[in-house]
This record gives structure tokens, C-alpha cells and sequence, in this order.
DNA sequence: TTTCGCATGTAAGCTGTTACATGATTCC
DNA sequence: GGAATCATGTAACAGCTTACATGCGAAA
């Protein structure tokens, strides 16, 4: 009688997040954005159609909020239903991801490209980490006020991305003095159209 | 004249590959299961089309092996152009991978899990990670013997590896402390029916 | 008056995965 | 004889991104 057709990771991730408070997809929109964009994202245009699919499913009901003026605001709820589907599928092992990291290939195929260039891309990266460091201490602050239920579990997920991020600051540094060291080795490697 | 429709990530993997030694197919997939596993990863599907693609474009060249046997070897080669617009991607910025960890999703959510899986979720990744880094010494080993001109930026990739894995071991530990206190916090949560 | 944030949604196209199809050779 | 490895490829489907479309309200 009950289909049940597996639902994919953007919805188990959205029933998650309404399990902790009901809201409109655009509200859902920002939460993810705020304190799961450093290990979960979705794009704009996956929200709105998974909603969707998880209300035919009754896993989820909607009521139309129509309080400030005429704008229409669908805070979405979860039910009974899907509180029980999400916590069958916390509770499966997870898949681990498909590693796809684009700045590790082209160090990997780094000969090929001056050394400058190399030292510039660890260096973005870098700036990028130190800020995503930044981001990560403020939240740490915002979870000091912070009286949910689930709060030691967020705390899990932050201290991941706090330390992933030191790990990778490090090894940018030891990235970046031996990327120097090779640049000393083959001065001119590129000038004189030496091939490999 | 030259269209040079821009090329899909698969299809600069495929070419960096290729630019270090001609290959086929088959010893791609193999390069990929042996060398890049852990940074990038393509699926079995891709591959052949990938080549098709680039033998169109004349970006590689492809000369048929039929040295043992009846079986067909297709052994392709990185062309002038082909080199030539592998380095032009090379010296683009990196696009930074979207962060999908199902584990810390489930984790987030961690309240509605029974605590003992919670911490089986974690001890299994743990598990991983010390095969990870088991598999990280060997190709450490075999390294030491190898004489490419490659072998500096081969060192950088694996040495990411393993200060990611080492600091992902840490939080592991760190977290299967904090969720063995949470489990002494609320003991009876579970069979009590309580909810949040 | 123009921009920004609130708010919902669609569609085309690209990317990626899985399973399937085929068949030879080598090793146990 | 059967399993694993070598070797090439296709097709259906699932998943994801980007751009587009619409329009209100508030602030600058």
C-alpha cells in the first residue's frame, strides 16, 4: 500500500532540518546557508521541488502564513510520518563522498604549470581558510547564547570544520616552503621550454 | 575556426593523466583506483566517452595495441594542443568543491539517533580513516623508489591526505568522548519516548 | 528610483552513477 | 571449471546547477 519511494539526500536533508523547527523554504534556504554550508549545501533550485515531493508524500504539511501583507509565506511542518522516515535513514550508515577536490589535480599535474602560479593557487586557498576560520569562531560565539537540545551536536559538526581547517592551514605552509624550495631547484625550467 | 567548446572536469583528469604517460582506458581507471583515489575520482560510465570526446576535439591521438592477442588495446596519447590546453586550465583558480558529508549531516541530526549508533557511525569512519592512512604508508613506500619528474607534486597531494586523515582521526576521537558523556547525560532518553 | 532582501517557483541542460552487454585470457 | 582480470563500450536514469520569471516592501 505505502509506496515509499526512497527519497534523495536533499530531502532526508531538509525533513532533518524541519525536525528541528518548521519553516518556508526560504528560511530553509538560509539555515543552510548558515550553519550547515560548511558540510551540506543544496542549490537554489533543489528546495523548492523536493518541498514538493516530500508534501505529496505527507511527510511534511504546509500552512499558508499570510500575516505581513500579501506576501505568501509557506512554513512547511513535519509530521509523524516523517519524523520516522528521517530517523530510519539517520540511522543507516553513511555513504562516504565522492572525493573531488579541482586544487589537489592541478597540483598533481603541477609541473606542468609555472611555479608562481602554483604558489598563487595555495595562497587563495589559504586566504580562503583563514576566513572560513573566522566564520567558524563567530559561530562558536553565537552557540555560546545558545539553549537547543541539539546544540552538542552542532558543536560536533563545528569542531569538524575547525579542525579539517587547521589541518589544511598547515599544510598549505608546508605546501607553500616546499613549492619555494622547487621554484630555487628548476629557476628556469619554463624559459627554456625544457619538456617532460 | 577552432570551436574549442570548453571541456568538462573528467576531460582535464583525463588529459593531465595522459600528459604524464599514454594510456588506455582501461590503465586510466586503474591510474585513477591507484594515485588520485583519495582527491578525485571518476565513475567506470565516464571515461570512455571522456576519450571519445577528446580524440574529436584532437586533444589526444589514438593508436590501436594488438600486440597480445585478439584483444583490442586502444593506447591514447596527449597531442601539442592537447598539452596546450591542459595548461591553460591548470593556471585557472580551482573551484572549491561543494561540501556534501553525509556523515556530519546525520550527526547534526544526531538527537533523534540512539546514542549507540551514533557512536557506530563514527567508530565505522574511524575505521576507514585508519585503513586510509594505512594505504597512505604504502604509497609512501613505493615512492621512495620512483624517479618521475612528477614526484615533488605526487609528495604534496599525498601529504594532504594524510594530515587530513590524521586531524579527522583526532576529531573522532574527540567525538566519541563527547558522545559517550551525552549518552551517561541522558541514558533513558529513547525508551522513555521523550521528544523534542 | 534603484537596490536589496523577502518569497516562490520552473526549465533547460549538464554531470554523474549504475547496470548492462560482450568476450578473451590467466590463474587456481 | 570457475573466478578474476583485462578490455571496451552503451543506455537509462538520477542528481545538480544556472538562469530565468515574478512581484512585494523597505531603506538609501
Amino acid at each position: 500500500m505505502c509506496a515509499m519511494n526512497r527519497l534523495n539526500k536533499t530531502q532526508y536533508a531538509l525533513l532533518g532540518l524541519l525536525s528541528q523547527e518548521p519553516m518556508s523554504g526560504y528560511d530553509i534556504k538560509k539555515t543552510l546557508k548558515a550553519s550547515t554550508q560548511h558540510f551540506w549545501q543544496e542549490s537554489d533550485g533543489q528546495i523548492y521541488p523536493a518541498l514538493a515531493q516530500l508534501l505529496k508524500e505527507k511527510l511534511i504539511t504546509c500552512t499558508v502564513d499570510q500575516s505581513q501583507g500579501a506576501r505568501i509565506r509557506k512554513v512547511y511542518q513535519i509530521t509523524a510520518k516523517g519524523l520516522k522516515t528521517l530517523k530510519n535513514w539517520l540511522i543507516k550508515a553513511a555513504e562516504p563522498p565522492v572525493p573531488r577536490n579541482e586544487l589537489l589535480l592541478k597540483l598533481f599535474f603541477g609541473l606542468h604549470t609555472p611555479s608562481e602560479i602554483n604558489l598563487k593557487h595555495v595562497l587563495d586557498h589559504q586566504q580562503q581558510l583563514i576566513s572560513r576560520l573566522k566564520t567558524y569562531q563567530e559561530i562558536t560565539k553565537m552557540l555560546t547564547h545558545e539553549k537547543s537540545p541539539h546544540l552538542s551536536y552542532w558543536k560536533i559538526t563545528l569542531n569538524y570544520g575547525k579542525k579539517i581547517t587547521q589541518a589544511q592551514l598547515d599544510w598549505c605552509e608546508e605546501t607553500l616552503k616546499t613549492l619555494k624550495t622547487l621554484t630555487l631547484a628548476h629557476p628556469l625550467e619554463f624559459k627554456k621550454g625544457k619538456k617532460y
